[in-house]
DNA sequence: ATGAAAGCGCTAACAG
DNA sequence: CTGTTAGCGCTTTCAT
């Protein structure tokens, strides 16, 4: 049987209460006579071994301090940045006392127990999800955080300037001197903000520069390939949704001998490890994944110490991008 | 207010021990007057929107049906293959109503509550553990598994048989006739298990063909690069610790106008995802990360209904790897 | 099969 | 500051 904090009390000769102050701290111990006996009950419930029922208190308190974290899909969660951004976003958790919980939204319906359930007083979020997800969610008054998302600006979010990132990553091809550029999202890609947002900030871009958009919307690389080594008004440049994408066009240029930066520029997004050390080092657009993280965590926290937040106005947070130039984007070389 | 048992007790006259069985289906229900009256109590319950608390049922039941994963190092958790078997334990976690509550383990002590205070019922670890993590947890009593490796053989651990991977790959590229055939490791690698194991089945195939060694030990790609692309004796082929380290040389090699696998054929472990898009896709040895995760969720669940489990013998399951024979590997053309 | 009642261990409101 | 007391909502005997 575990030690509890009567345990405690009957050897000390106080009462529960007392005990459950001192060890909590909840205690001033102004005077001498208090503070020689909270620190007698400390000394006991070290010797006992006592280690609080956090059930018992959860319980009580009407508290887990468990956060959930829900997806839809399993790799997502773990693709490049997001896991930089979970990782971020628990030690953040963790600084206030909180702990991730991991909620697959599947069919079965477990995820809804949860929620309802109480088993978790937060909702982290790192994708869109369902309507009927959404609704759920809403109904329970949660904290809820969606980061990366905008998709329902009734939830609290916290977004990254994707427009102004592909806005800038384009500006910077264009500054090189380069006339076409290309902007490639594969097919494998989910529909989410970022997509639409790079899109009108490369657009926009180009609109200022008076040039055409040249698109390789939701296709395979080979498409790209093609077009990239056979079609006479190739892109100079080229503009990826991702480092993956990015990665994809490198290899595929590599093997039929077209040399980066001087016969293609590319830029990428997210700034993930393995593209840094590609050669060339791949320019691209990034975001500061663990601020992301904690910003979450932040919106979440303020909804928890004030009920009315999210009533009133959700919350609506942008982060900024950064370009980062490196070797794989240079000036246009026309022929 | 939320609904609970007593309210709808009180609507539907019975007792609240009633309505508690029957929205648990702890009732045969065999006598006609019995089955109409759990209907109409579920009925109710329904149209009230009852969702049992599971903060007091983890309180009344001492469980609370999450798993802990304890990690020390954020990174590790969502690198490559180790991001998959998350994935398959979480869902293997679920199908039994449990769910997965991330650990981080720092000096803090945050973890240690968390464990001791009985916030989860077991634990999940992808690495080796400190010794006095290991001995709290032992302490504790919780059931636990260790993926992946095999530290402290007093914990239950599933390992993946990273001595047999290594040996057919070697045996692999010898059957092709290579005769000089290198390991590498990076330096970035952590020790654990498949390390050494790794290198005991590379070092034992080519013993057994009376072989030299020739080992790039926790070095960095440069090192390995520069002995490829200049030494005398090169390698004619490569075994990297992983697909990471694959990947680098395969770049690198291109960027010197090495051919693969003409001039070096490279072995990579884990067949993720990238490397299977390469050019030439990677050969490649991987176990079957599903597996792994559900394997390890079955031990634990052994653990739970039987108490005496871990104690008489910590259990030690070992699962296979697969050599993907793919581009990367060709017949040696000595010089 | 059902109801009454006693916990589970901690928190919090209330008197003293 | 301390002790008493009443929950928190569900589970689990133990009678009936």
């Amino acid at each position: 049987m575990a030690v509890t904090i009567y345990k405690i009390a009957e050897k000390a000769g106080v009462s529960s209460s007392t005990v459950a102050r001192v060890l909590r701290g909840d205690l001033k111990e102004s005077w001498k006579g208090t503070s020689e006996r909270a620190a007698r009950i400390r000394q006991i419930a070290e010797e006992m071994g006592y280690q609080p029922n956090l059930r018992a208190r959860a319980f009580s308190r009407g508290k887990t301090h468990g956060i959930a974290l829900l997806y839809t899909n399993d790799a997502w969660i773990f693709e490049g940045v997001n896991s930089q951004v979970v990782n971020s976003f628990v030690r953040a958790l963790r600084a206030q006392g909180y702990h991730l919980v991991f909620v697959p939204v599947d069919s079965d319906g477990e995820w809804e127990e949860i929620v309802r359930g109480g088993q978790v007083d937060g909702c982290m979020m790192l994708q869109r999800m369902p309507k009927s997800v959404n609704d759920v969610l809403k109904e329970t008054g949660l904290p809820i955080v969606v980061l990366g998302d905008n998709a329902d600006p009734a939830l609290p979010h916290v977004t990254v300037d994707d427009f102004g990132g592909a806005f800038s990553a384009t500006k910077h091809l264009l500054s090189l001197g380069h006339q076409r550029v290309g902007l490639f999202v594969h097919s494998t890609i989910k529909p989410h903000c970022s997509v639409e947002q790079r899109r009108a900030g490369y657009e926009s871009a180009l609109d200022e520069a008076n040039l055409e958009s040249q698109l390789f919307w939701r296709v395979s690389e080979n498409e790209v390939v093609d077009v990239l080594i056979r079609a006479e008004k190739r892109p100079t440049a080229l503009l990826c949704y991702s480092d993956l994408e990015a990665t994809m066009i490198v290899h595929a240029m590599w093997k039929y001998g077209i040399k980066i930066p001087d016969e293609l520029s590319v830029v990428g997004f997210n700034d993930s490890f393995a593209t840094r050390h590609m050669t060339p080092p791949l320019t691209s657009v990034a975001y500061d994944a663990e601020k992301l993280g904690e910003i979450g965590a932040d919106l979440l926290f303020k909804q928890m110490s004030a009920p009315s937040f999210s009533v009133d106005q959700p919350a609506a947070i942008q982060i900024n991008q950064k370009l980062n130039v490196r070797g794989s984007t240079g000036p246009a070389h026309l022929k």
